[in-house]
DNA sequence: TATAAAAAAGCAACAATGTTGCAAAAGATA
DNA sequence: TATCTTTTGCAACATTGTTGCTTTTTTATA
């Protein structure tokens, strides 16, 4: 029986699958096949668009449920109600996540990009509060739209 | 006619939404008397529970809305799908939103609290990105839940 | 490789959230 | 108070997200 999806980097997929404890299916395949070809962040939508005509929306929000879970992928706040998701670096596993790059939206193209090399940086917090994990979203105009 | 809804603050109130060149309701006096009378921000939920029972669904959108574009509130960003809104400083206006504070959010008791002395740090970002507004949620435990 | 057990996908139904057009009501103005 | 303008509420709809259950696929094992 011929697969009906054809997926590239197949042993980068599986492997990354494998290393995370979850078997191997053509949804969790062509969703994570999806951000390993993308620059930026993709929204619930955008994955749905890209992946949803094969696969039932109700998958699609399992895998990333479960993305997330085991530290695949992360997700990005926004001001407009639409999580994005993007990979996550090798040091994030089930249960902790270890992201402390910024995060950048275009004006222009919207597009998300992670900016990896660009730490976030330490917050001088009132008295009584004590911090945890720190989010930073830059909006402005990308490397491409200038 | 009596006023049904009691309204505290009256003169303050009233003059917020006059200054704004909106005229003076029912709906926004109650949405806007929710923001004044709350240290924390609100999701649109809470607005809603609150103020729904007297006022339509679609209203509180609309007025949320308003609120915005006005600059009498503004958005925090969330991980959750959630949009909170909290009051501006005096220094926003129609068309310009001026946050240079950032957002905290506490894990025990969810609640968001702007920092409003807190500023945002500024942010090195990478060749052929060029920064717009920066915004920065931090997540941790709060004063009241330490 | 065939089979049984376990996991995931698909389906249907539903809940929650957000949007639009339009008629009715309330507010502003003179 | 009368009139014009703005806002509200309603209804209908679109989108997004959730849940339970059956069928299919994957994995483990003989």
């Amino acid at each position: 029986m011929p697969k009906e999806v054809v997926i590239v980097n197949n042993n980068k997929l599986i492997k990354l699958l494998k290393q995370n404890g979850l078997s191997i299916t053509d949804s969790r395949r062509k969703i994570l096949q999806l951000f390993l070809e993308q620059d930026g962040a993709l929204a619930h939508g955008d994955i749905e668009k890209k992946a949803g005509e094969k696969f039932d929306r109700v998958t699609v929000y399992r895998t990333l449920q479960i993305f997330v879970d085991k530290g695949i992928i992360h997700t990005i706040p926004t001001a407009d109600n639409s999580i994005r998701y993007a990979l996550c670096k090798d040091e994030c596993g089930e249960g902790h996540h270890h992201d402390h790059h910024i995060h950048f939206v275009c004006d222009n193209c919207n597009t998300t990009y992670c900016l990896d090399d660009v730490v976030t940086p330490e917050i001088k917090l009132p008295k009584g509060y004590s911090a945890g994990h720190v989010e930073v979203v830059v909006e402005g105009v990308c490397k491409n739209c200038q």
